[in-house]
DNA sequence: TCGATAGTTTGCAGTCAGTGCAAGGAATGC
DNA sequence: GCATTCCTTGCACTGACTGCAAACTATCGA
């Protein structure tokens, strides 16, 4: 967390806070498309015009994306223990990394909401694309290759299409189903080469 | 093809091809985003509300997607040799198909248009998607598993991932470098699980 | 050939997202 | 205190997209 020095940018954390609880709360009760820019603002006691100051589109708001997150996937990628595989890294990480989400009340949240409003499905891969370049830059590092190296962009590429089918997946099986549990055979099958389960 | 019968059919085909052509010329020479549906409108001599009879997006005009496609994929990867591997497939089918798109002219010019005009990625990635659809309900022909089998999802998702890594690479690339060559490369890193370069 | 029918186009009016600009207001540094 | 800087807000505007109802036109049966 960074250090909020003064009242501004107090008032401007708070404030961001607000707006996206607000967008939060609403899409959740209302659905993505019934919910206008303007009623979010209202909840949230500021003025339209303002909302655009910190997000630049609707759904961005319901969910949004921390740049942070995006350094701490690449430099634990690049950080695990070197004998394993790219592959092997990435599986360490977002399995940890997701396991510890799905603890989070705030994320619960989100993935519940993505799991009930498939209208929010493109702004998922937007974050997703977000991953990718992270993930790739940690795999660039492990490597030694460039980030726009054929592999390094393929690895990357195929690891966020297993993550997001995990979460489909997750998203479309009973309630209690273990995420961490199908990201791992996602990855599974991946690491085999995708070949066919033995069945 | 399908046959067209009647003036009527005849002219709707007419009416759609020119919004399409308009859209792509205007789009072309301005960039995606200084192009407004009124512009195509008027290029192609129609009104402005019929545009939207057409297409429900002015993206969709741009780079429309053929559900025949998706149908042909489909069918092409359940009938590949069933010696293959499902990924070996996908990747006979797609190096061909994609080898025969660069060879039409249409095609040619609209991955000159993705290359120039990174706006369009948004649409091109949901073309992805109706893809990765189409080759998910081949494997699961092929292999006897359900279309939301995890593995059948992951092989269509990562495979995706795979083309597209390649065309993008392949628009960062020098002119004149083969786009079938990148496709292929993908694909083996996919196959071999990963495994990082031996260089 | 004519008239009923059904499919298409279009104008109109309206909602909503998103942007640029300039004025007002409040925190901050000196 | 006072000037500066940052943030908010209202206003006006562009442009995508939708529903509705009226005008038009191809088609088909009598």
């Amino acid at each position: 967390m960074a250090m909020v020095r003064g009242r501004r940018a107090h008032r401007k954390l708070a404030t961001r806070d607000a707006l996206q609880r607000a967008a939060l709360e609403l899409v959740r009760s209302n659905g993505p498309d019934a919910v206008t820019v303007e009623e979010i603002c209202a909840r949230a006691g500021v003025s339209p015009r303002t909302f655009f100051n910190y997000f630049t589109s609707k759904e961005e708001a319901i969910i949004d994306w921390d740049a942070e997150i995006d350094a701490f996937v690449t430099t634990a990628v690049a950080e695990r223990p070197p004998a394993e595989s790219p592959v092997r890294a990435i599986r360490a990480v977002l399995a940890s990394a997701v396991g510890d989400a799905m603890g989070m009340d705030m994320w619960q949240d989100r993935m519940e909401l993505i799991r009930e409003q498939p209208g929010l499905i493109g702004r998922f891969v937007a974050v997703m694309g977000s991953v990718q370049r992270a993930l790739a830059a940690g795999v660039a590092r492990r490597t030694g290759l460039a980030t726009d190296h054929l592999y390094v962009a393929v690895t990357a590429a195929a690891s966020v299409a297993a993550i997001r089918t995990a979460i489909q997946a997750w998203t479309d099986a009973p309630d209690g189903t273990d995420p961490a549990r199908l990201i791992d055979d996602a990855f599974a099958y991946l690491e085999s080469g995708l070949a066919p389960p033995a069945h």
